[in-house]
DNA sequence: CCAGGTAGAGTGAGTGTTCACTAACCCAAC
DNA sequence: GTTGGGTTAGTGAACACTCACTCTACCTGG
């Protein structure tokens, strides 16, 4: 890993531990074991540095989910669901910290939100109404179902416990299961 | 309005519409109209104000939303989540770019968190749960629904929504009707 | 085989600016 | 004539950012 990717890497590290308040440049190089002379090697300013931690620590998790919502139709329905619960509560358990950063300043906002394009944070309810969808052509879901209602109903329901832990700073309980059933008697 | 409360009322405005990076005492004092030495008569520190806000301007329409599912068994059980989701929606929308903030340094979080004691935002999806679980006792909802799980879902779609709103920086849609009847389908 | 040159990684010691915060003071009203 | 609401004019500290520099590894002509 070079240079640069330890100093995101550090950045995000101490966004998530201490929060955006903390996240200094003396911080984030004395944490990425550098200069701070060294971050301006890499990045332009602070916001170019803020952009490339959303930009590069953000989505991995996301494209699993995207990844495994292109396959409807062979496992159960009900597992599927868990899965999709799990991977969503698991990217934003570990994207919260980061992503609220954003908010702190709106130009940052703007900035990330130009830099993402169609990319943005709406996709993923999005990739899972599509997913639903595809079950809904396969008959595994009621033609009068509401997929987009359903799908930000499930993910919304881990965007808030993930949220919550954040705030309470515990582990978050495994309700993946539950919240499955309940959607799954009225699809 | 006495100076103490515009000065919450101007911190609030400021971190909503700038960001927590840009909530300075400057920027706070020549919104309230005061000057910065105006704010320490009020309160101790930078902190003590910004709890002052969190603890003031938010919970208003939290107790709305409590007093909304005091009442079960009464209107239709579809209206009432409507309602529900309807009030959800707004306070989230309202309270999400103050509550953010929080998150900026971990020693506001814990104050914050320290400060709500029993009152924090878990109270939410509880206040909804205690209402679907009347519900049931009524025989409107099924005994073997999960009504925990049912609330963090209609909550947390409300919850991701505002967030989506507020990162987009655009009016949301209003879902609650969809929402309300895809959960109702399955209760 | 090695002196001399060079490019890139990395840093120490600052810069001006802005921050939260305070001491001392003002002034109108009872 | 004192008290309470309010301001002016600062304070030291912390901030993002920059400049001039060193060190090291590698290359090249003789």
């Amino acid at each position: 890993m070079g240079s640069r990717e330890e100093i995101v890497a550090a950045a995000a590290k101490v966004m998530r531990e201490q929060g955006y308040a903390h996240a200094t440049t003396k911080v984030i190089a004395r944490t990425a074991g550098y200069s701070e002379a060294m971050l301006y090697k890499h990045f332009r300013d602070k916001t170019d540095l803020f952009l490339s931690v959303m930009a590069e620590e953000l989505p991995a998790l996301g494209a699993a989910l995207a990844e495994l919502t292109a396959d409807p139709g062979r496992a159960p329905l009900r597992d599927n669901l868990v899965r999709v619960a799990r991977l969503g509560l698991a990217f934003y358990l570990e994207g919260f910290p980061i992503a609220v950063s954003v908010f702190s300043s709106r130009e940052l906002l703007r900035s990330h939100r130009e830099r993402l394009g169609e990319h943005g944070p709406h996709v993923l309810p999005a990739a899972v109404a599509g997913y639903l969808r595809a079950e809904q052509a396969l008959g595994r879901i009621k033609a009068s179902t509401d997929v987009e209602a359903a799908a930000s109903m499930l993910l919304g329901a881990c965007f808030h416990q993930a949220f919550l832990a954040t705030f309470e700073e515990r582990e978050p309980a495994d309700r993946a299961d539950r919240l499955a059933d309940v959607l799954l008697a009225g699809l």
